[in-house]
DNA sequence: TAGTTTTTTTAGATGTATCTAAAAAGCTGA
DNA sequence: TCAGCTTTTTAGATACATCTAAAAAAACTA
């Protein structure tokens, strides 16, 4: 735990502990391969070298798990993330769509100061421009009781306070709808045969199918 | 000069930018190992790489020079630094000492538009805190009238605005001293001897040595 | 200019991160 | 249960950046 991780390495813990942070107990060769976009091959050989740094735990054919050293520093990774994307957008008023991908090469950056520096300027933010919550310097996460708009009860009325996903294509999709964190819906229907819900916000009525439904995260509002 | 550049190859182009930027008209290979702190065999590789991509001009044996495409690389990694630079030490509050290295990390970021917003952020800073200037966008650096304090006669007035070594504990010295930019001298005595200077500053009396005062960029005041 | 010293290059390794192809292990369903 | 499919690992390459040791070229200097 004392020697600087490469980059690489560096994204294949934040790969596992997203893979880990939601569904899976366990993160697999290929589930990993695909987060990091690469062979599973080159996941194996990686793998044994973070079994042997003690950051994960690793057996042959079982798959990959953080240990807690591994969570701590997956953990900083985040938290320096999405601190980055409050400076980019709060800051530089980049468009949330843009912010991911430039946060993904400053996050790398190694110094606990710098960080810290960097939260205090910023306001000590507990979410990111995605409606994540930011870390603390001791690891701790901000929970809030959300939901996916897609669970939500018809005549409901609720607000976006998060995307769960950080692809250019899905936000500039929500910005060509006028939908941001903050935009207010009320459910008016819901089609069972496809899922789709038609919702209204700002005065107009939309249609969201549920590929959109399940990644926005709403709160009762 | 399409091909995106690996940090190494970043950090070789600003080497020789830097050996060629002042004296010397080539950069040899020992001069570069120095540097980059390497083996001279590595230089030799690397010149051979930088020079298959037409960033430099290289023979064997006779050292190496930027070519226009290598100048305009290394030119805007010098924007990039200063303005991270000026970015730790006006927003962050970094003390001058421990801005190089961090803006040494943040250099390697590739992204125009992140680095045109943070000029703007940054109200457009012609000078970072060191004193150096900021290359535009275009490249253009802005000049600025300056001697060394050594080579200034006895009596003048002048004030202080750069400093032409940049490492840590220069700049400690400085601090312990109470010398900053923008402070102002008045040369009170030359000791021929050893080429130090006496100087009157905050209203009382310091000895500067010849080792010191030959950094010390200053400006008639 | 010829010998000596310095500088630079070559040759041959090492370690990291990656790949493809093929083998091995694990899972699944008739 | 075992045959076939999927997943994972191994084996063997490649590319990059680095090193040390030794050879070659260039630069001094007496």
């Amino acid at each position: 735990m004392e020697n600087k991780l490469s980059h690489t390495e560096e994204n294949y813990l934040k790969a596992i502990f997203k893979i880990t942070e939601r569904a899976e107990k366990v993160a697999s060769t290929n589930k990993i391969a695909e987060q990091v976009q690469t062979s599973a091959a080159s996941v194996t050989d990686m793998l044994k070298k973070l079994n042997d740094k003690s950051l994960i735990n690793y057996e042959k054919y079982k798959g990959a798990t953080l240990t807690p050293d591994g969570i701590r520093l997956a953990t900083q990774l985040v938290r320096k993330h999405r601190l980055w994307e409050v400076f980019l957008y709060d800051k530089l008023k980049f468009p949330w769509e843009q912010i991911h991908d430039i946060a993904e090469e400053l996050e790398h950056i190694n110094s606990d100061d710098l960080i810290n520096r960097l939260d205090n300027f910023l306001g000590n933010p507990r979410f990111d421009p995605h409606g994540d919550p930011i870390p603390t310097s001791e690891g701790k996460f901000m929970l809030r009781n959300q939901s996916t708009l897609d669970s939500v009860p018809i005549h409901s009325k609720v607000i976006l306070v998060g995307v769960s996903h950080h692809s250019s294509e899905f936000l500039t999709y929500l910005n060509s709808i006028n939908v941001k964190l903050g935009t207010k819906f009320k459910i008016t229907g819901k089609n069972s045969y496809d899922n789709s819900l038609t919702v209204e916000s700002n005065g107009t009525q939309l249609l969201i199918t549920h590929e959109v439904s399940k990644n926005l995260l709403v709160k009762p509002g």
